[in-house]
Formats: C-alpha cells, structure tokens, sequence
DNA sequence: GCGTCCAGGTCTACC
DNA sequence: GGTAGACCTGGACGC
C-alpha cells in the first residue's frame, strides 16, 4: 500500500520552477512527467534497498507517494526536503533584486531553487559528466552510471523504474575500462575512479561541505584539487551547496549572456563578472535566473 | 559514407 | 600566471 508523506513547504516556494531550475531533472534517478507534473526519484534508504517515489505539489502542499516501508519514510522526507531545498531562505536574494529591471519576475514565480541530488557525491558525479561534452552524452553517461552500477528499487514495478544511484564503493568496484566502455566517460574515466575510491575510503567526505566554515574561496580551491574538477564544475557544485559567489561560467552560459546583454557579439568573462558585481553574493544566482528567464517564465 | 567541427572543460607541460 | 595542445564521445553538418 502507497504511503502519501506530505512536506511543509514556506510560502515562496514554487514546485515547477524549482524542477526546471536547470537540467537535473532530466538526468537519472530522475524522471519528469510533465503531462502530470509529478517528479519521480529513486531513494537510497541504505546501502542495498532502494525505492522510487513521486513528488508533486497539491494545494501549496509538496506530496511525496512512495512503496517505501513506514521505518524509511523520515529519509524520503528528509531527502525530499534537500533536493527541493524546502528549507532554503531566499528572502534576501529575492528583495535585494527585486528592483532590478529584468529580474522582477524570479522572486513572483519563485524561482532560484537550484534542484539538486540527495549528496553532494551525485552532484560532484554529475558535474564532471558535464564537463566538455553535449547534454546528450551528459544523460548517456549518467544514465549509464545509474543503469549498470545502481541499486534496483523495491516494489512493484521494479522494471518501469530507474535505479538508485551507484554508492561510491559500487563506483569503487570497477575500473577505467568499465567507466571508457560501459559509461562512455571517456577521458574521465580515471577522474571517476579516483573519485569514487576517495569517497568510498573515507579520506574525502563530500557532504562535509555543506556545513563547511570555509570562505567559498577556499571551498573552491578544495573543490579544485579533484581531478576533473575546473572553474566550472567547481562553481556549479558550490551553487548547489547554495553558495553563490561564482557564476560558473562555462560556454552555454557565456553565449546566453552574449545574446541577451551583448549584442550576441562575444565579450570578456570580466564583462560578464562585472555586470553582475552587484548583486554580491547573490551573483551566481542573480545570472543563472536571468539567462534561464525563458524556461520558467 | 566520410571527414570535420564542436559542445554546458580540464589537465599537463612549458614558458 | 598564462597559454597551447591533448583528451573522449557523439550529433550536426557539408561534401
């Protein structure tokens, strides 16, 4: 029998923008439907047990229905108010643009929630397998991940639903080859190995950095010191810790502002750093809502 | 069918 | 610290 957990969620909170955010929730173990507007994911409850459930918005009320036993619910819960960022206060962000010509619409349709994995180690994983290629082989190479290294969810119809994502030590567990012939990581490869022994070991702990004391300068740096780990991914990765120095530049992005700002014509990363100086720390997020007005708007 | 280019970059060697 | 070249894949494009 499916339990209906329900999660509070504060009043600028809107659960479409939030999904569309950015590219996540097209990238496995998420799934979009968006003739019923439900996002389905695949929750790890532990090391071997897996189940799927489905997240929608009722009424002001985020749902979550899932197969899962009543003792797993407090971690869909909790994991569902993560990715969503249920807890996020953007007050802030949204007053201090809510003056600014162009930008009046983010706090009205509640955007700025950036959508984001259960762990910091999916979204470092993720991350890397967007560096240097499409987003067609970005959701190949995720895709591949979850399908050939992930736990099988629980429950009925097992075979319709994606896999959890791998855990470091099942990343651990194969070795370059697989990562070049199996999830078509090409060069990578070595990076996600590394990557996934580190974590799986215990000499690098990911999710310490939400909590992190650190400046972002030096977070990054941290960040940095991975290998397949640039300006770009580090940035990104810092957005969805919900630190926003960084504006994670990377050539989507630059060709979005020179479209929108510059006449299409290509400019400097220092014009782009300037014109959004001065929205502070806000400013990661202040250009990432302003190039991606036409998805949510 | 084939070759080339390039896309939501990063690493290493070299200066 | 700045820069050039190499690194993988796969879709788009021109021929």
């Amino acid at each position: 029998m499916a339990t209906v957990v329900e999660l509070s969620a504060c009043d600028d909170f809107d659960f479409r923008s939030t999904v569309y955010s950015h590219g996540w929730s097209e990238l496995e173990p998420f799934r979009l439907d968006t003739a019923k507007w439900r996002l389905t994911y695949t929750f790890r409850v532990s090391r071997d047990r897996a189940f799927s459930g489905d997240i929608f918005s009722e009424c002001g009320v985020v749902k979550v229905v899932t197969d899962a036993p009543q003792h797993v619910v407090p971690t869909i819960e909790r994991d569902t108010r993560h990715i969503l960022r249920l807890d996020d206060d953007l007050g802030e962000f949204y007053r201090s643009i809510a003056s600014v010509q162009g930008l009046s619409w983010v706090a009205a349709k509640g955007a700025g929630r950036l959508l984001r994995s259960p762990t910091v180690f999916e979204d470092l994983i993720k991350t890397i397998c967007t560096t240097n290629c499409s987003w067609a082989l970005t959701k190949t190479m995720v895709g591949n991940l979850v399908t050939k290294l992930g736990t099988a969810a629980h429950g009925p119809e097992r075979s319709s639903r994606s896999n959890a994502f791998p855990t470091p030590e099942a990343m651990a567990s194969v070795d370059a080859g697989f990562y070049r012939k199996e999830v078509r990581a090409g060069y990578r490869s070595p990076y996600l190995v590394e990557l996934a022994e580190t974590v799986a070991s215990g000499r690098l702990d990911p999710e310490a950095w939400l909590s992190s004391d650190l400046p972002t300068g030096e977070l990054k740096r941290e960040i940095k010191k991975l290998k397949g780990v640039g300006d770009y991914a580090a940035e990104n990765l810092l957005k969805l810790l919900g630190r926003y120095d960084g504006l994670a530049l990377d050539s989507w992005l630059r060709s979005q502002f020179y479209k929108k700002h510059n006449g299409a014509r290509a400019c400097d990363d220092a014009v782009i750093e300037q014109h959004y100086a001065d929205h502070g720390r806000w400013r990661g997020l202040a250009m990432w809502c302003d190039m991606t007005e036409k998805w949510i708007v």
